[in-house]
DNA sequence: ACCTGAACACCGTTCAAGT
DNA sequence: ACCTGAACACCGTTCAAGT
């Protein structure tokens, strides 16, 4: 075939296909050749648009952490509601998308949308009257719990196997790991009792170290 | 050479192998032949005492776990004592192993060391008035964060190079994200002010939903 | 510029063959 | 029982060849 003379192939494309083949069969099951064949082309050919197979799962990466909602951030006033209504979009763009968590998770790098989303978060917090230094923990560590909340999911990370569990060797583990519908409510509860616990945390850590001594 | 009268090999010097292996060189280092190589045997060799790649991994990941103490939760009396020393010692394990988290955060799988973590850290809570609910979460929630913070380290995550973070783009992150001691600083102090608010906020929580109306 | 097939140096895993 | 080499079906990536 050679060169066809409308592309067969564009960054936009490939990236597509990558993240529906990532959804579907994991990220074991994304090679440039099975890739490839999804598109309809021969490996190689995914070469002409992307250097490594690495920078087509940033690129896939980067397209996830675009799906978080980062509007809430636009002229805040509120820290506590836009980080609650923050952490909440982006655990969703996270958990609808668990298999690249774990190549996600380990830090932006140099992804646009990562960056942007730090950005966000540090200009927002900084706006808010937090100290510069405790608007970059606070994103560190938000980021820290809402990663950590998609990887180690109890739903995924619990097998559903009841041999797993001997009661003799783990006796408080108990069969409740068992029901997947009890897992996904796990996850939902400890998400939302993390995030009401940090940021009531934060908020007792606002009012105190600003406190400057007024007078002469 | 056959089969020697005295093993070559054993799954305890395989372990230890591979984590040398994925601690210096990184987990994509980890081959069955590299590995077989490092123990001065052939790849097929390995086979004799895994089944499987997977399989030596997670004996890795579960030899990492293992390091964390869980001797806090004997007899634990004071429950907000118990989870700052647990969580101090199990990000230590983590993080001086940095390259098998991805792997291992995932959730405790089958690994027993994984799984006597939850049953100890579940048990605790219970013994200490927890209701059987929150002790649950609490788990979650905590292996959330410690995880997250290993995984999602600002050190590592952020790449060190100017060009990244070009100011027009992303105004707020400046170029103390270059500074490596800088970003171990940030993930140290992430890691205390979350502990302290998820803490604090646990605190909240624990006297409120378990007073029982008194009286006659 | 953009796709192809051939090729290179790798993979994980199986298996018959050796002792 | 435990190691070996050969073999299978894969990898990521390079590159000359085609249009």
């Amino acid at each position: 075939m050679a060169r066809p003379r409308k592309p067969l192939l564009s960054r936009a494309g490939i990236v597509a296909a990558a993240l529906a083949l990532v959804d579907t069969e994991g990220l074991a099951a994304v090679s440039t050749r099975r890739l490839a064949a999804e598109l309809g082309v021969s490996g190689p050919s995914l070469y002409n648009h992307f250097h490594t197979k690495d920078e087509i799962l940033d690129a896939v990466a980067d397209t996830v952490v675009g799906e978080v909602d980062l509007s809430m951030f636009e002229g805040c006033t509120d820290w506590r509601a836009a980080l609650t209504a923050w952490a909440r979009s982006y655990r969703a763009a996270l958990t609808a998308h668990p298999n690249i968590v774990p190549f996600l998770a380990q830090g932006p790098g140099r992804r646009p949308a990562g960056l942007r989303m730090a950005d966000a978060v540090f200009g927002a917090m900084v706006e808010a009257g937090w100290p510069v230094a405790d608007a970059t923990l606070i994103g560190a560590m938000m980021r820290y719990f809402v990663a950590g909340s998609a990887l180690g999911s109890f739903a995924r990370g619990f097998v559903g196997d009841p041999a797993a569990y001997d009661p003799s060797a783990y006796p408080h583990l108990g069969q409740a790991h068992l029901l997947p519908e009890h897992q996904q409510r796990v996850d939902e509860g400890a998400f939302e009792m993390g995030l009401t616990a940090l940021l009531d945390g934060l908020a007792v850590r606002f009012v105190t170290p600003t406190r400057v001594p007024e007078g002469d």
